[in-house]
DNA sequence: TTGAAAGCGCTAACAT
DNA sequence: ATGTTAGCGCTTTCAA
C-alpha cells in the first residue's frame, strides 16, 4: 500500500546528489536557482515525503513534547493544554497521552523519553515517587504542572495550594461564618495539592482561633458522587457547616446537588466554594464560586521553561508558583 | 546531559557482536544461555535503552496510532478514547493531539502519518474534504469516528444520527406533543452529524403529519451560551415548543438554564432532550434525558478495524453504524 | 549459534 | 555550489 520514495529517488530524478536535495529541503545552504527548481519539481512529481524517523535519528531530536494526563475527562486540563500548545509555538509538536493514574501506564509512556520518541515530557499528576522522577530527570527533560510531587526536584509549575485554601477559608470566617467544612480526597488517593489545601484550611481555622472538627472534613474521591454524599453527611450534622470548601469544582457541583436534595440552597442556606474554575462553574445552577487556577499561564510557563532547558541542555529543578484568584459567583459570597 | 549508550557499547561490554545483542533484545532466535546472561548484565550495567527511532527506521513501523480531537474540552471524546485505548490492547501506543478544529492544524498533525511517525490516524471530527481524506487513505491508514465526512470513503464508525433524532422526536410527538423545537448548529459550523440530526427531526415531523416551523429551529454554535439563548428565544414565542431536542448535552444544559431564567422548569413545563450522554447529564439539575452514543464501543470498533487493516496491509472503506439508545432522566419523559 | 556487513533514509563534514 | 561519503543505532541477511 505504501509507495516509498526516498531522497535518493528525488536526487536521481532531479539529476543532483542527495546532499543537494537535503539542502533544498532544509534550506541549509546556498543552492543554485535552477537546481532548487529541479529538486522541487522532482519532489512534487514523486510525491516525496522526508522520512522524519531518519531525520530524527540523525539529528538526535524529535521536536515532540509529550504531555501525560491522569485522565481524559477532567476539563481543568484543557486550559493547561491550551497554554502548553501556545507556548510550544509550533516549534514543538505536543502529543498527549493518558496514564489513567496507573503507575505502570505512566512508566510505559515515559518510555517514549528513553526511547527517543520525544524530547521532553510534562506530567500533570504523577504516580511516581520523587526519587523516581529525579532519576528520569538525570537523563531527560521532564517537568510537572499543576500537581507537584513531594521530594522531587523537577521543574514544577503550580499555584500555592495551601495559601489559596487558606485565603478562601479565611474569607468565609471573616464574613462571619465560624463553621466551615472541607470536602477533599481520602488518604489512599491523596495528591499533594489536596494535602496542601487541607493544610491551608487548618491554618485558616487556627489563625482565627477556631479549632478543627473532624466532622467537618469529608474525605472521599474526586467524583461528583462524593460531593453529593458529603453534602448529605454535612446536612445531617447537629451543628452543620455554614460554608464548605471543596478541592475541585466537580465536588462542589456534587455538594450543591446533595444539599439541594435536602432542600438546602447553596449560596443562600449554605456557601459552597470549589477549586480550579472549570467551565462547569458557569453552567451550573447556582453558578459556582471557586478558587481559580491560572491554567493557561501554568501551561505556557512550564513549556517555555522546558524548551529553554532543552535548548541550553541544562536542568533547572525550580518550582514556580503562579498566583491564584477567587472568582465569586452564586454559590458563595466571600 | 544525555548519556548515550548504544547497542555497540553493550556488545563490547558483553564481549559479543551487536547482532547477538539485538537477538537477545528481540528474542528473535536462539542464543546461548551464557551469552544471554552476559548481554543482560551489560544492558543493566550500562543502563542501555534501545533507540526506538532507529528501530522504527529499520522496521518501517512505529506501533503508534494518532488520534486527532477537534477540542480538548468535549467530554464526550473521553469515552471514545477509553474504547480506543482498550482496543489497542497495549499493542499500539495511542497518542492524542488536538486540531482545535483548524484545518491547518489538522494537516500538520496528519503530517505525522506521512512523516512516518505513526502507523495510523483516527480523526474525531475532520475539517478536510472527502477528497482530501481519500487522498490520505491512498497511502496511509486513516479512519473517522463519531463524525463522518461527506463523500469520503474511509473506515468510519458512528451512529445513525438521522435515525436517532427521528426516534427522539417521534417519541415526543407520540407522547402528545405537537410542537417540538430543535437546537442545532449554524450553517458555517455545521457538521454532518448535526445535518443528519436535522434531517431526522424534519422526517419525524413529516411522518406524523406535522409541518416544520422555522421559528422552532435554533441555529447557533455548540456552546452552553447558545443553548441559553435558544431557550430565551423559544420561551418568547407566541406558540412556544413543548419539547426541544438539542444536538449536544451542553446545549441541552444551556437550554435548561435559559428556560429556568424565565421561570420555566425543564421536565415539567418543557421537555428537553440532549445528545451524546456525557457525564454532565447526571450532574445537572434536572438530570438530562439524552440520546446516548455508545462512545466506548465506537472507539473500540474503529481501532480494532484499523489495526486489522494495518496488519493485512489493506484498505477497507466501510462505514459501521452502531446502535444508539435513549436514556430517560428528569429533563424529559419520552 | 554467532559475527560481519549491508542497509533503513537522512544529514553533515569534507573535498572538489 | 555541489558531490562523495561516513555515519545516526538498529535489524537482518549471509557466511562461517
Amino acid at each position: 500500500m505504501f509507495v516509498n520514495v526516498t531522497i535518493k529517488d528525488v536526487a536521481k530524478a532531479a539529476g543532483v546528489s542527495v546532499a543537494t536535495v537535503s539542502r533544498v529541503i532544509n534550506g541549509s545552504c546556498a543552492v543554485t536557482e535552477e537546481k532548487v527548481k529541479a529538486v522541487r519539481e522532482a519532489i512534487q512529481d514523486l510525491g516525496f515525503n522526508p522520512n522524519q524517523m531518519a531525520h530524527n535519528l540523525r539529528k538526535r531530536e524529535t521536536k515532540n513534547i509529550l504531555v501525560i494526563l491522569p485522565s481524559t475527562d477532567h476539563s481543568f486540563y484543557s486550559e493547561i493544554l491550551r497554554g502548553i500548545e501556545d507556548g510550544a509555538n509550533h516549534e514543538y509538536d505536543i502529543i498527549i497521552s493518558t496514564s489513567h493514574s496507573f503507575l505502570h501506564t505512566e512508566i510505559r509512556l515515559l518510555a517514549m523519553l528513553t526511547n527517543h520518541l520525544v524530547d521532553a515530557a510534562i506530567i500533570l499528576g504523577s504516580r511516581l515517587s520523587g526519587a523516581q522522577l529525579d532519576e528520569y530527570a538525570r537523563h531527560h527533560h521532564i517537568a510537572l504542572c499543576s500537581e507537584g510531587v513531594e521530594d522531587s526536584h523537577l521543574l514544577t509549575v503550580l499555584i500555592d495550594n495551601e495559601k489559596a485554601a487558606l485565603e478562601a477559608v479565611d474569607r468565609f470566617i471573616k464574613s462571619g461564618i465560624n463553621r466551615v467544612g472541607l470536602i477533599t480526597t481520602g488518604m489512599e488517593i491523596s495528591a499533594p495539592s489536596s494535602d496542601n489545601r487541607l493544610k491551608g484550611y487548618l491554618k485558616a481555622l487556627d489563625y482565627n482561633g477556631l479549632k478543627a472538627d473532624t466532622e467537618l472534613i469529608w474525605r472521599g474521591d474526586y467524583s461528583f458522587g462524593s460531593g453529593v454524599k458529603a453534602a448529605h453527611h454535612f446536612s445531617a450534622l447537629r451543628q452543620p457547616p455554614q460554608a464548605v470548601l471543596c478541592v475541585s469544582d466537580t465536588l462542589a457541583a456534587g455538594a450543591i446537588k446533595g444539599y439541594s436534595q435536602k432542600g438546602i440552597k447553596a449560596g443562600k442556606d449554605v456557601q459552597i466554594c470549589g477549586f480550579d474554575n472549570i467551565p462547569l462553574c458557569d453552567m451550573y445552577s447556582p453558578t459556582i464560586t471557586t478558587v481559580s487556577q491560572p491554567g493557561y499561564e501554568m501551561g505556557k510557563t512550564v513549556i517555555e521553561h522546558i524548551i529553554k532547558d532543552i535548548k541550553n541542555d541544562i536542568y533547572t529543578g525550580e518550582t514556580i508558583m503562579l498566583a491564584h484568584s477567587i472568582v465569586i459567583r452564586e454559590s458563595a459570597v466571600l
